[in-house]
DNA sequence: ACTCAATCCTTGAAAATGTCAATCATTTAT
DNA sequence: ATAAATGATTGACATTTTCAAGGATTGAGT
């Protein structure tokens, strides 16, 4: 799995007599009090960054879109079902890299709201197109919003070029990631 | 959760019977035979690509730490035990974003290899510092060379001040990422 | 000194996810 | 036509996450 992480987003409802890490999630998302250890040898590797910086991420973002009843998962294939490329389900599973059952049970959820719909590939039976509905389009532009300010806020204290130029080099970094391998 | 993942190494051995996307993925790592979706809305996220870029370093990471008998977790783990700041379980929890029994976990087998020991902590003996011997201290030393050319792998296609940009810019929206806490 | 609440680590159990093989329907190659 | 391969789906199993509860220890207030 995932690897350093925890990142979904938990309940407001908040336990009293053992709380754990809690006491703090309201008000920080990754202002660690553990900031001594920021001068760790792993504190530069870039893994470790990605994962910590996307962990923090991930629970504004999940917090973000819980409104909408989607977590980024589902939002993700739902985004996806909005463009006009009609995706088959093992793109979405090979894009999200995801387990093709995995995407079977998240359409399931958005069809069954009536949030996006399953046809036939027309060049292939065995496929299935997940298209979005008029009202998936609709929540779809709506947690779009949401997500992107849940985006700017993280990134709130990065200046407009540090966060294009994050961007791009992230960019760069994914669609290019293959040399040779196995 | 962790949300856009499946990023754990996978053994070798090719099952049989069913094969269901083995046909392509000698071609491919991440190289997706789905590289049609690469502009839909989401592929601009910050978010989105964090967790793709981290998910892909996940697996080389953990290939690249198997070697040494360690994961992601317990590398991260290892590392901060190997700096001279003793780590309670506590702050690696919230530096690690894990919950504290995950730390309890990773330090048990680390403890039973004998890589790192548990000390109480001198000021408060409800605590446990947790510090490398020196056979966890060799062992880091060798699986941090591993894990920084499986990082240079990964990134090999960008420019020498792209990686330094990235990491910068990563260290900055990590590490400050907090308006007002504690 | 004594009590009470809070904190650290630990345990165990429940919920969520990840992994994988097997199956059906369909397509493609021989 | 037959056989092998592929897309979707299901269900089983393993791993990880999340959470509550417990013992030990500390610190605050009385």
């Amino acid at each position: 799995m995932g690897s350093l992480n925890n990142s979904t987003t938990r309940p407001a409802t908040r336990p009293k007599g053992t709380m754990t890490l809690q006491a703090r999630d309201a008000a920080e998302s990754s202002g660690e009090a553990s900031a001594r250890l920021a001068d760790s040898s792993i504190s530069t590797d870039i893994g470790f960054l990605l994962a910590k910086l996307h962990a923090a991420g991930s629970v504004l973002n999940n917090a973000a879109l819980a409104e909408f009843g989607l977590k980024e998962r589902s939002y993700s294939v739902l985004a996806l079902a909005c463009g006009n490329l009609g995706p088959t389900q093992r793109e979405l599973a090979e894009f999200l890299s995801l387990d093709p059952s995995q995407i079977v049970a998240l359409i399931d959820e958005l069809e069954h709201r009536g949030l996006v719909e399953r046809k036939p590939g027309p060049s292939d039976r065995r496929q299935k197109l997940v298209t979005a509905t008029k009202t998936g389009r609709t929540l779809h532009a709506a947690a779009q919003k949401a997500a992107q300010a849940a985006e700017a806020q993280q990134l709130a204290m990065l200046t407009g070029e540090e966060v294009a130029s994050l961007r791009s080099i992230l960019r760069k970094a994914v669609w290019s990631a293959n040399p040779a391998d196995r």
